[in-house]
DNA sequence: ACTTGATATGTAACCGGTTACACATTATGA
DNA sequence: TCATAATGTGTAACCGGTTACATATCAAGT
């Protein structure tokens, strides 16, 4: 790789120069500029960004925490936030850290002494001090978060309603519920709200984490302590596929004995059969927004702390009864 | 941040000295080093690796080209990835090319700039001037890949024939296939040792992308075109499962009617009703030996270029009719 | 006692950029 | 015409590490 210094030479200027028109700053005559850039093109020249980062103290890096790419929640996000960054010149260094504070301090101190711009942070424990005591700026995604910090995530309560409501708007009467890892707050509150809406109507209710394996077995736990139901919301997609499945295990006929709805509207809900019925957050859309959100704070453009709640939408499929088609 | 710089005055010493502690390596007096420790401990010191970097050439940052970590194989492939990468202290920099040549120029410049140690490369372009006049030490993954490039790849031949062998074990007579997107030889050779066992047993075949979607309209245009057959083999587990969905809907019943075998052995198999038969791909395992290779090459310890060739397994679930158990 | 090698430490050059500053030249306005 | 501002360019300091080299001390070997 060419450096600067061979560049001038060739060029018959001084480094200061080159750099000006590297970055198109300072004064430089037409003539200078196009020797320059001649001899940029003829030597292939491209400035070594380590060099620059050391002066500058900035990288073009943003590092992405998640729990676990794994999960086919996280995908969506990386993709539109590495998207994002890269249109505005930024890398993306991927972390999983699987909810562990351990591995998150250890990329934590990584990532600083790399310099990285700015963080953005899919985790539990943004109020531990080793987040706070970061000077980089970051946002909170997909999770609520204490203090300061700024955070994107969807409504997460309208969406439990709005799963009740549809339920009950498709005839169901007796309604289940599998929740998601209690300790996601963001989780939490899809429970509270399909709680808070179907009301002494639940018969029957457990917990699960994300893994499919696990949420096969909750639900064969709710069918054999709780069946019958008639509409049952899921936490999240991965979960509802386990009913979906156990279902037919069971031979119960969905959506006409049993209706489900999901969460998250992940692509695997268009995969099962039959097709998901789910609530879809804007999954996209939230770590575009997260991730302008960091640039702006990035480039200082805001200081303001903010919270970004983006809407979520019925995505009506064939898991549930279309009222007013009357199937 | 503290400065190695503060961390000398503090210890009373040299930057030299500090230096040499940090790296274990020249002489260092037992009190000079514990003074510098203390020091370090004091300020919470950590080296700023971009400086290190400007002088020692590396970066501590893999580079990982794939076409789109939101594809359901890949994102096992990172998560090995990053696991063994960080494992080692390697940070890695995820960029997501669509498979697009101009994106992936873009990339590589950008990683090259940054000095990244090495790169990981799910691309078809690998003769492409571009990767070959890197002077970055790379593997490539799960594509094959014109000359002296080092690649892991999984045995897709065997894959297609084992489907086929299965499928006839399991009493299938009349054979019908979807194969990938006819570019990716990695694919193609599941679709050429599928079709050299399936023989004049074949009695219809088309392609598909490994989008959900047009997978769907592909398994339409086979029922419409081609139907009956028993056995089909799809290139991977998300045509197969479009093939799942489709059965249903034209009342086709899995495995008593028709047989299904997926490719891949992502986690979506599980999760279909019934759960997929398929040919697995020792995914995690692919990443995990090439980062491997990949450290060994950016460490030197092996400069003889190789191919590894990883086998494949059959993993067979409930779209398939167990021979020897008779259902 | 003197050479030699091991131990210990500091100074300064270097990595490849950016930019403050000095200096020179040219244009502008009074 | 002369002061002043705008334009153009190079030198060198700086970012924060690493390491070659110089220098010094001390123990061991002859």
């Amino acid at each position: 790789m060419a450096t600067i210094k061979q560049v001038a030479k060739r060029a018959n200027v001084s480094v200061a120069t080159v750099s000006r028109v590297m970055n198109n700053n300072g004064y430089v005559s037409a003539e200078a500029r196009e020797a320059v850039e001649r001899a940029i093109a003829e030597l292939d020249y491209a400035p070594n960004r380590v060099a620059r980062s050391l002066f500058t103290k900035t990288s073009g890096l943003i590092g992405l925490i998640m729990p676990d790419i794994t999960n086919p929640f996280f995908p969506q996000l990386a993709r539109a936030i590495e998207d994002v960054a890269n249109q505005h010149g930024y890398q993306v260094v991927l972390c999983n850290t699987d909810e562990q504070l351990a591995k998150e301090q250890s990329y934590l101190v990584a990532l600083q002494t790399m310099h990285v711009d700015g963080l953005i942070i899919t985790t539990n424990h943004s109020d531990n001090p080793n987040y706070e005591k970061l000077e980089v700026p970051m946002v909170a995604l997909d999770r609520i978060v204490k203090s300061g910090i700024d955070a994107v995530i969807s409504d997460g309560y309208e969406g439990g309603r709005l799963a009740a409501e549809t339920l009950l708007n498709c005839g169901a009467t007796r309604l289940a519920h599998i929740g998601g890892p209690e300790q996601l707050q963001t989780v939490k509150r899809r429970t509270d709200g399909f709680l808070d809406v179907a009301g002494d109507r639940l018969v029957g209710m457990t917990h699960s984490s994300f893994t499919f394996k696990e949420a096969l077995t909750a639900a064969q736990t709710l069918f054999d302590e709780h069946w019958p139901f008639d509409g049952l919301f899921a936490a999240n997609d991965v979960i509802a596929a386990a009913v979906l499945q156990e279902a037919v295990r069971r031979n119960v006929r969905v959506p006409q004995d049993l209706q489900v709805i999901g969460y998250d509207g992940i692509e695997l809900g268009e995969m099962t059969s039959p097709p998901l019925t789910t609530i879809s957050q804007p999954i996209y859309e939230m770590g575009r927004r997260a991730t302008e959100r960091l640039l702006d704070l990035i480039e200082k453009k805001d200081t303001v702390t903010k919270e970004i709640l983006l809407p979520v939408t019925l995505t009506e499929r064939q898991t549930t009864i279309r009222k007013g088609h009357d199937t």
